[in-house]
DNA sequence: TATTATACTGTACATATATTCAGTACTATT
DNA sequence: AATAGTACTGAATATATGTACAGTATAATA
């Protein structure tokens, strides 16, 4: 990364604050505005001065698509924030950037086991087991199952939040707690049964 | 805050993941692009049941001027050590020092709300509503108490969990969330009902 | 029964916005 | 002396975008 000129940091730190301020980055004539200049152009290219030192992004052809690039080294794993994975009928629970909706400050040692991030729940199928529409599972990523426990599964791109029972070797069936609802029955030479982890705790904000 | 769609919630996590990916929020024909409208007034008419609701502001004018409001009370991440009482039969959940279990750390801004002790939940009489034996409710002491609100209800020394239910000025009824409990109908003049607080969230360890 | 809220499609249009082009001026580098 | 980068003004324009209007349909409520 190149080094940056004051004025690019003026127009850096305007950007930033514009966003803190309303959520969103700021137009060329908007960062004109904040900085005086009379001109949209002087934002435009100091703008593609950024991009090309790697200080920001420009979505091109989008309004207001200007992203600062976070260059932190990794300060990630705070420790303490723990990420909040909304689960969708068709997605996988990854820890991929654009599923996480928000984090949540927590002690490392909150629960009795360690976890990984929390999921928040759609549906009412374990409701009977007290796990309800928006909770947030504490998911622990793990393979060390047992049976009754209850497991944060994927078959195809699916993802479900159900009891684990294996039945034999080659069967195991996903249990909701929920009558309304049937258990799955997943044999394992037909369909391919990944386990994301397992719930370690529960969470509930009303 | 009025209570949100199943809809008007896909609106408001469409937009969150969108920034999360982008770095700014979605325009109308972003939204529809992700949840499959085909018309921009579709994702218009979410966003301003959304803006009414009070779960986002809205930049008129603006291009991609949508933000996400915060409720998640103050920022500021003191963590604090808040106590476990059990929840005996008879029994106060007071403070006092012999009721107090152990304590839990845990960040002042946790829940949506302030609160000011864990109450260890023995029964099921609060089932169906997501509240499981030992499951433990954060507990804010307050008489701001709103019908639907899960308070913890003192009558005599008999300490509960129930929905309260306000039916006149005179009759309050705490209902149960479990068909095999009936309702408790208390008559002002003749008892003497003492509300402890109200649950503003629930944690579970498992 | 009328009204309101939700949940859409589809079209249209004013304007908000990105982006290019034409200049001017200064500075540092080759 | 030529080139490239910085730092601007000013005008022009294609298009990205918000937003209004006209419909349809369903469910809940008064």
């Amino acid at each position: 990364m190149k080094e940056i000129t004051s004025q690019q940091q003026r127009v850096l730190d305007c950007i930033q604050i514009y966003i803190n301020k309303t959520g969103f980055p700021p137009t060329r004539a908007d960062i004109c505005k904040e900085l005086g200049f009379k001109s949209p152009n002087s934002a435009e290219t100091h703008l593609r001065a950024l991009e090309k030192k790697g200080f920001i992004s420009i979505e091109s052809g989008a309004s207001r698509g200007i992203s600062i690039i976070n260059n932190d080294s990794n300060s990630s794993i705070n420790s303490d924030e723990y990420p909040v994975i909304g689960l969708v009928a068709a997605g996988s629970p990854t820890l991929a950037e654009e599923n996480i909706m928000n984090t949540i400050n927590c002690p490392e040692s909150f629960f009795d086991s360690s976890f990984d991030y929390f999921l928040k729940v759609k549906g009412l199928s374990m409701k009977n087991a007290g796990i309800m529409e928006d909770d947030l599972i504490a998911v622990k990523k793990t393979s060390d199952i047992k049976n009754g426990d209850i497991v944060i599964a994927r078959i195809d791109d699916e993802v479900t939040v159900k009891f684990f029972n294996r039945k034999s070797p080659k069967i195991v069936e996903l249990e909701p707690a929920n009558e309304d609802f049937e258990n799955i029955v997943v044999n394992l030479e037909q369909e391919e049964l990944h386990i994301e982890g397992k719930s370690v705790g529960l969470l509930r904000k009303n």
